[in-house]
DNA sequence: CTGAAAGCGCTAACAC
DNA sequence: GTGTTAGCGCTTTCAG
């Protein structure tokens, strides 16, 4: 393998000033770096990233922790933080959390993390306290992208906003009777995106005079699949049912919009549904969203850290995320509504 | 920072067997190696991995190479490897190829991934032959989840078995008029998925006696947009149309479903679709479909890869993974077919 | 602008 | 079983 001080003996320079030209410091003369540069690849150097790692202490990459990598918001946005790195020739680094339910490890303060990256990207819906505590002690450049966690940077949409704005949708069309799909069956977690988009509905509703019918407020786990079950508790419901149902993200509201065709619920004419976040499948399906785009926000983070990185200090700070209403067709006024 | 030597001072030892008891190596009475982790814990010791990496000359990373990130096959599969990786001590470093079309860089020859990590894992649906030339040329374990590359071990269904089963489905169903969405617009690549899978559904057609229509056969990308693209070409074709479509992909059979229910096309009364991949959306749509596991896939590559380094020299291997049919709502026999 | 030299913090022989 | 001792291949002062 050839070696910094290979190069330096064919160029006749020293290791340092080889280090210099390859790095793009300052401080070489033209003619030498081009001398240098032309017999590293003559020769075919490629650095060592482990011998540079150590001697400068930077890793030259960046972790992403994620809860899943496999859901709609996450793949757009660790797709975001990729494309920022690579061409600026940092290294992802991939950790998966995995869901709630799973036995997670304390992650952020086992160093083990720690000594590998020079930032940390979170990619969050929720967090334990006991993680939000260890998520401050960790001394690098933090920015969380989705969901607010309290005391640390973050860029996202303002999902109160964006839930509180699809529920007044529905009331603007003349909806009276309005069902909820959540995300998330416990509480004991403040400001995670699935309990924040509850409050929006609820603020929603309470604004414009109406009541929950606890009955029509069910429980899904982001998934299709958990909005296919929502339907099926939905037309349990006595009637007269309600005549929309907000669901917390696209992802569940397709699911609804599914089972609603198969058991001949008719979407609008029966039933209004909307969701948050603008899958790609929403806008095939026709359905009435709040659109966000989580590449952005994780691109927007990504280039945060990496000006931090550069000596930027102050680099790293929260930011709102663009989000706009997509009124499609899943949505109409009720049958029944007075001025239809 | 406390560093391997402040442990060996503190436990009394040298720092060679502070080394061999914290990777627990052999070689060290179980009373020193207890003490020597007593004492490293108490300390807050936790090695450094650059400096690991440089003197042992392994990086304990694997590099996975993906087209997309943010697609149902290639989320799935990161997630499996994900799970293999962690919790072995393995860390995962990502690397987004970008799609075809995108001016994506020959990554593989570029030393930069190659001394990063340890292995390669990579994720294809198609190569161009300059990229199969420098996979090749790399010298670490390798394997390919996905599509079969010429001369590498790669664990993946078969996916003409799967395109021919799928289409015979439909020719046992009384179909004698079959339209195809391929995955991909142009030929120059052999051993694709793309292409195998047209492959599949040619030889189950001609097969069956029948022949294919010029005119019935679409291309997609296999994203949802280009399903519900392909069915608008399809409504445009004249009458008698096709009476069922198989689509490369699920995401693009979603994408069609969608579009004819929004056209007034029944399914499967007035046309029968089908896919290949066992999206979770199409369960819930009622896709029928072939289904397979990119997530074990990704594990059992993973798996190979890991016994590879782990000093198994053989263990990587080409494997055919597991695929199944699954005949849900989107299938019926066409209306017209004599025998219903 | 360039060079000499001292590490960065471990691992891996090889002795004991 | 445990200690000694070279490096691993760069980066980084500090001179010149």
């Amino acid at each position: 393998m050839v070696g910094i001080d290979d190069v330096a003996a064919a160029a006749g320079v020293s290791t340092a000033t080889v280090s210099r030209a390859i790095r793009g410091l300052p401080r070489v003369s033209p003619d030498t770096r081009a001398r240098i540069l032309a017999t590293a690849k003559e020769l075919g150097y490629v650095p060592s990233s482990a011998a540079s790692r150590l001697a400068s202490g930077k890793t030259r990459t960046i972790g992403v922790l994620a809860p899943y990598v496999d859901r709609w918001f996450f793949g757009k946005a660790i797709a975001g933080v990729d494309q920022e790195l690579h061409g600026r020739g940092y290294n992802l680094s991939l950790f998966n959390l995995g869901g709630r339910s799973s036995p997670r490890e304390r992650l952020f303060s086992k160093a083990m993390v720690h000594k590998q990256i020079d930032a940390l990207l979170l990619l969050c819906m929720f967090l334990r306290p006991e993680e939000i505590e260890d998520l401050h002690a960790i001394d690098m450049p933090l920015v969380v992208v989705g969901g607010p966690v309290p005391g640390c940077s973050n860029v996202g949409i303002d999902d109160y906003r964006a839930a509180r704005s699809i529920t007044e949708h529905l009331i603007n069309l003349g909806h009276r009777h309005i069902a909820l799909l959540h995300g998330q069956d416990d509480s004991d977690l403040n400001f995670s995106v699935p309990q924040i988009r509850v409050e929006g509905f609820n603020d929603a509703v309470h604004a414009a005079g109406l009541e929950l019918h606890p009955d029509a407020s069910f429980y899904g786990n982001f998934t299709v699949a958990s909005g296919v079950e929502a339907l099926h508790r939905f037309v349990a419901l006595p009637e007269p049912r309600p005549t929309a149902i907000v669901c917390a993200s696209d992802e569940m509201a397709l699911g609804v919009l599914f089972e609603a065709r198969r058991l001949g619920l008719r979407v609008p004419e029966d039933l209004s549904v909307v969701g948050i976040d603008g899958h790609e499948m929403g806008a095939s399906a026709g359905l009435t969203t709040v659109w966000q785009d989580p590449r952005a926000q994780a691109r927007r983070g990504t280039q945060m850290l990496l000006a931090e990185l550069g000596g930027e200090t102050g680099a790293v700070h929260s930011e709102v995320a663009e989000q706009r209403l997509i009124v499609r067709e899943s949505t109409a006024p009720p049958s029944s509504a007075p001025f239809v």
